[in-house]
DNA sequence: ACTGGCTCCTGAGGGC
DNA sequence: TGCCCTCAGGAGCCAG
């Protein structure tokens, strides 16, 4: 369930039951994900005493005193810190016990994601190296936008989800950012004005920081931490939306294909 | 250098 | 009930 309000919720969510914690075993069910565990994993994770829980773009970032585990979600990963005891089910594939009796569960139905160990900055790591700037800091703005949509063709909602551009942006938030900046999805990305990529761009935090503090917010309500944030605590404005109307001017959403993902919008006010 | 299309994988839901 | 199709919050890789 990532998109980067998710990975905040959920690092949020798992930092104050890790942070001084050592990983004692490490169980690997199914290393099979969108890159294979290797077989380095369990001895390099194994003994690690954990210092900080980060998060890159949708990247978390747990690192321990001799290097960093970083986790991607993929499309359906979640992590949870659950009574060492607890049975696997099916999807549980990786568990990384702790020294206080819970232990670090990755479950991940779809197997898009990843875990890897790395000892040097995981910044430089090739997954990551890449990586545009994050939404939320000042290093993203209309201008910074602007700039990365001259002379692209491409559709903007295509843009905006591109993790070299901004990062954190995935296809739920895409659409509500362009309905709160009105702006069309299909948009070639150089047509833009500055004026638009400003209003855009406003659009992308105020989007992602909404969700975030409704995340934290489910997450409060949570007494164990368990991180089920997902997408219910926010009121999608036009995610999954089509056929009712815009809660703007009334006129019906509607869904199209953009790059291979669904992507809803109110034809009406967005240009 | 860009662009669009395909791919990994499992599960849910709709139509027949 | 079962079967088949489409779709799902990500992102790397490939050919043109």
């Amino acid at each position: 369930m990532p998109e980067l309000p998710e990975v905040e919720t959920v690092r949020a969510g798992i930092e104050p039951l890790l942070l001084g914690r050592t990983f004692v075993a490490v169980t690997v069910r199914n290393g099979r994900l969108r890159q294979p565990v290797t077989a380095g994993f369990t001895p390099a994770v194994t003994g690690q005493t954990i210092l900080a829980v980060a998060r890159r773009a949708k990247y978390l970032l747990i690192g321990c005193r001799q290097g960093t585990l970083v986790v991607h979600l993929g499309m359906s990963g979640v992590l949870r810190v659950v009574p060492a005891a607890t049975p696997p089910l099916r999807h549980d594939h990786i568990d990384l016990l702790l020294d206080d009796g819970q232990m670090l569960r990755y479950s991940d139905p779809r197997r898009f994601g990843l875990l890897l160990w790395t000892d040097s900055d995981p910044l430089q790591h090739p997954l990551l190296a890449g990586l545009g700037p994050e939404p939320l800091s000042t290093l993203f703005d209309g201008a910074v936008l602007h700039a990365a949509a001259h002379r692209r063709r491409v559709a903007i909602k295509a843009l905006l989800m591109d993790q070299r551009i901004v990062v954190g942006v995935g296809n739920i938030y895409a659409s509500e950012a362009l309905f709160l900046a009105r702006i069309a999805p299909e948009r070639p990305a150089a047509t833009l004005s500055q004026a638009q990529c400003r209003r855009l761009a406003e659009a992308v935090k105020k989007t992602l920081t909404a969700a975030i503090v409704a995340g934290g917010t489910t997450l409060r309500d949570f007494h164990n931490a368990a991180g089920e944030p997902g997408y219910f605590a926010i009121e999608l404005k036009v995610y999954g939306r089509a056929g009712e109307g815009c809660p703007r001017c009334r006129t019906a959403i509607e869904q199209r294909r953009i790059g291979q993902r669904s992507s809803y919008f109110c034809p009406h006010c967005q240009h």
